[in-house]
DNA sequence: CAGTGGTCTAGACCACAAC
DNA sequence: TTGTGGTCTAGACCACTGA
């Protein structure tokens, strides 16, 4: 019945950020303020305050004490049911992006990630072609995406699907030419909470999912040609779609 | 430089969790083992595998002890770009779920979070309508969904729309009735961490995250009429969308 | 009912970031 | 330089849950 005092402390302070007693950006009580305050130890006013950090609540900082997280407006990915093709590639995405590949594309083989292994029919632990990209802001700096495809051993060991410049088409246009196309693709979103390394290479603060996109490759012959695993954080990105309403208004079949 | 004890005994436990030296489901060293083998204190021995908790990689339990999470196959929600509509209400999914509402919709007055009083044009902490309904396996009593809708007060005080049982249609036929329609949506899909009340109804474990879509219902004019928010847990749902090339393969405009 | 994690303390010292 | 959080300990006791 009763919660520990770590959490009703942590209720307490949520409570009052949601009133807006502390607004975005306030700053929370000092951790020896609160164990002063309550007359607890200050390991047990850290676990409240961890409590919050955790639920992507609050920031805390070394010299700066725990202040109310601001929340960034958040980007829309607007996805389109339908690929597009211009000279520079391919766009998933009808809204052009202001940011771009922040480095070269990394080459290396190794297993993939295992739900990406099972669309790709790889065994646990095989090798596969893996091309990681990271995107972002190029003038700041500032990472935003994890983009990563993964491609069968045997279909692209040796060819130019693993060289680092694939033309302007890409890994689709030389999958069409290798006699794959017409592409067709389908893609899934997910999230889950980052991997350490995921979190230090896209500057995620703690408390933060990933939204992940994961975008399949197929044959007209139903072969999974490709899978491209892109990761953002959740409190920066939201993805779009749009819906109508069925001519018949009534389910098929 | 050197990070911290727990969090390098993080580290190795989960590397040793990806190598398979413990599969899903294995038990890893009890907590006090743990401390014992390194020499360290058992609260260092707790933060380090609070972390891999909070990660959403293993599961702690007071008897069981720490055992490598089994990630449960995920259910995919098949988005249409179309709704559909028979004689039962509107599908926004093609594919039938076989749960249902556990309880009766529950019908309030208050506050919308703020992203959605956004999309709704009401001014923070106004009144709007409030509809939240829990769905998920009615045999198993097990929740899955979070869903609510939110409606302006000037358009629903006093009608069906605050109503309990809004007739086979639901909302929609009655906002298309009120001389609404026709109606056009549009969704969003987005994550974060769940709040201590969200994760209570759900039932959610440490480190996993809500999948959250925001849909908007529209009137011809724009209007937004509704804004339903459902969440329900990462590690259990992912949503599908299915992608064609476009004809001419090439950028509109 | 016993074994496991969960909470809490008092005090010490470390490490970073802002001033 | 120094104020803030971050880590760690040794020990105590609580509370759940599974056998």
């Amino acid at each position: 019945m009763n919660s520990p005092a770590y959490r009703q402390i942590a209720s307490e302070l949520r409570e009052a950020i949601e009133r807006g007693t502390y607004p975005e950006g306030a700053a929370l009580p000092k951790i020896t303020e609160i164990a002063e305050q309550y007359g607890i130890a200050k390991q047990t006013a850290r676990a409240a305050i961890a409590e919050l950090e955790a639920e992507g609540l609050v920031e805390v900082g070394r010299r700066r004490g725990t202040t109310v997280r601001v929340r960034p407006v958040k980007q829309r990915l607007t996805r389109s049911r339908q690929v597009f093709r211009d000279e520079r590639g391919y766009y998933f995405d009808p809204t052009a992006q202001p940011w771009n590949a922040l480095e070269p594309p990394t080459i290396t083989w190794g297993p993939a990630p295992r739900d990406v292994a099972v669309l790709l029919s790889a065994a646990p632990g095989e090798d596969v072609l893996i091309r990681d990209r990271i995107m972002g802001d190029v003038a700041a700096r500032k990472p935003m995406q994890l983009a990563t495809s993964f491609l069968p051993a045997t279909l692209s060991r040796g060819t130019q699907l693993a060289e680092r410049d694939t033309g302007p088409g890409g890994i689709y246009d030389l999958l069409e030419n290798m006699g794959h196309g017409p592409l067709a693709w389908e893609e899934t979103v997910g999230a889950r909470m980052p991997a350490p390394a995921e979190a230090e290479r896209l500057g995620l603060p703690k408390g933060i999912p990933l939204l992940r996109i994961v975008r399949t490759t197929k044959s007209p012959d139903g072969t999974v040609l490709e899978v491209n695993d892109t990761r953002m954080p959740a409190d920066t990105f939201e993805i779009g779609y749009s819906i109508t309403r069925h001519p018949s208004a009534v389910l098929p079949n």
